[in-house]
DNA sequence: CTGAAAGCGCTTACAG
DNA sequence: CTGAAAGCGCTTACAG
């Protein structure tokens, strides 16, 4: 019957008096902050160890760090995103810092709810992986924490850092494979959104696939089509895109997440892949892997994306007001979905 | 030059000054406590609308709760989880709390590691989706804070609060249909696990899987194969399976995930589903629809899980003390992948 | 129904 | 190098 929760919680004090040390001296040793001996340490750890001791994250963020960052992903149904939590995850492994995610399924607004509850809670920093989010919220945001951006090409940006692979490069080696192939007529297949601003990872594939077509002689072929992000409308626009009397030869998906969608929409036409249409995607995710799906797509190096932000961010937090824009140089991975088309040759048309 | 941060935060004082009242009427309309006139909550709220007012969630944490639910993840790339954290989301839409992910790639330390940061941060409550945590451990951390597990059977825990499927039934309903379609040599692919303990959802689909081979009269063909959760050694169990002179007319793979890769291999090997081998998963995720896959699997409505799991988790931290354990009934979903082997009977053998 | 005051567990200048 | 004291923004008894 001892009361519960009574002087039971191991705190700073409980520690400094067990080491026989300042409540000061031991918050120094747990911010591993500079001006105290290495007798004075060892003493405090020993006592913490003994005593159990974990440092209370609400009591640190009133006056310091919360040492959490924040992580949102606007879709987490999408297997892209875990190659980042991957690579966010293993930057931190050996850091006091913990990564936490919100996840926003339901649009904009929500990002903000969510981005407004992480400061809230006195995160330190965030990471954000908001491919529709508006440049000038991500500037308001930056206002108030610090932040890193990933799929957001702000490289003017001073107020925050970017994280991003060349998204018009790799866009442009899709469409320079498929004409390799013997592809002519490539349609593209993008998302649709309200503000299709440059710097978005979806713009920016646009606007790689469509110099690329023009540079290549192709631009009288340039078809980009819009869909949202449901599976639905997704199926949908796909199925008029092959029933069309111009069929393209090849699709190129914006993520590999559609591509998917295509190459079950063919299946159910009774196209076949890559013969009647060639589909590739854009992520390479693990399931481009699949027999099934042998997904022709682009490699972003996810993994590395996270890895890169969690530490710019850290550099941030810890000072950094110069901004870094960290650009990976994507790569080509070819799969059974793009297979040459013939051996017709590869020059270009007209 | 301003000085930043200089008395700019709007904090449940400036909201009293400037409403006229003092600190602790404001705290009260701040938690919807009793005993606060309509006329009083009006004016606050007005205040803190008028002042944009933000309450601080480390301060909050001091005393009382921080309305911040964790939610555990022991792996981000199964999409069930997707379906779980969407019934989460709408849960909790209208109230005050937030959900953040702990997503933890790397096996049960990795968990508890987790779960500690979580406890640490104050968190009023969690939701644990970690199928590998040791039943133990689970009581150790339902001592510390409020605790909703899904994927784990403990029927008889006081301690915490359980939600699942009945995975025994539904591995039973596999099993019965693919009996019914003519398939004797059913195999089960199930996870590698260090400690198999009944609680558990694979042990209880194994055990489901059992049973209802036994009762069909096909017990001499019950073959369990168990395989660590990566892709490589996922691929090699089934290849060797498939490769084998006995090789099963039916694989019922513990979760999609795997099923996915099952009917990779088949159709690397050349073998044609269902016609030469039935592939079956568990879980119902969207992939299943695409026709590449056309999974035959069973829907546990992740969505209902996710959703009753927070429910049930907002009653214990308003103090609910006796333990819930709900079950949602499983129900089968057929597609191309396990359609009927032949027309010579679905009669039992021996 | 309303308010003054103590205190949650830390960090941060500031003295010594 | 070490420590005493103020204070971060709330909530919680307790009085009125």
């Amino acid at each position: 019957m001892m009361p519960k929760k009574k002087s039971e919680r191991v705190t700073i004090r409980t520690v400094a008096e067990d080491a026989g040390v300042s409540v000061a001296a031991v918050s120094k040793v747990l911010r591993d902050a500079y001006g105290v001996s290495e007798a004075l340490r060892a003493k405090v750890q020993a006592s913490m160890t003994t005593l159990g001791y974990r440092p209370h994250a609400a009591a640190r963020g009133m006056r310091g760090q919360t040492y959490t960052l924040g992580v949102l992903f606007s879709d987490i149904r999408n297997p892209f995103f875990a190659d980042i939590m991957s690579g966010v995850n293993s930057a931190l492994e050996r850091t006091q810092y913990q990564p936490l995610l919100g996840i926003s399924n339901s649009g904009p607004s929500n990002e903000l709810a969510i981005v407004n509850a992480m400061i809230d809670r006195q995160m330190d920093g965030l990471i954000l992986v908001a491919p529709r989010m508006a440049s000038l919220e991500a500037s308001l945001i930056a206002e108030r924490v610090p932040i890193v951006m990933i799929g957001h090409h702000e490289r003017a940006a001073t107020d925050l850092d970017t994280v991003n692979n060349d998204d018009a490069l790799g866009a442009g080696i899709v469409v320079r494979h498929l004409a390799e192939g013997g592809h002519r007529k490539i349609a593209f297949l993008n998302i649709q959104l309200e503000l299709a601003h440059g710097f978005l990872v979806t713009t920016q594939r646009e606007i790689g696939y469509r110099a690329t077509m023009t540079e290549l002689g192709l631009g009288r072929n340039i078809h980009v089509l819009y869909a949202e992000q449901t599976v639905r409308d997704t199926q949908t626009a796909i199925k008029h895109l092959l029933a069309s009397k111009h069929r393209p030869d090849a699709i190129f998906c914006w993520t590999d997440f559609i591509a998917f969608q295509a190459l079950s929409v063919a299946r159910d036409m009774g196209l076949s892949v890559p013969g009647d249409v060639a589909i590739v995607g854009y992520d390479n995710t693990t399931d481009c892997d699949l027999a099934q799906n042998a997904l022709t797509s682009i490699d972003q190096s996810g993994q590395v994306l996270g890895l890169q932000s969690a530490r710019l961010l850290i550099e941030r937090i810890k000072g950094r007001t110069q901004a870094e824009h960290f650009v990976v140089t994507p790569r080509l991975v070819v799969r059974g979905s793009s297979k040459a088309r013939s051996h017709k040759g590869a020059d270009a048309e007209g």
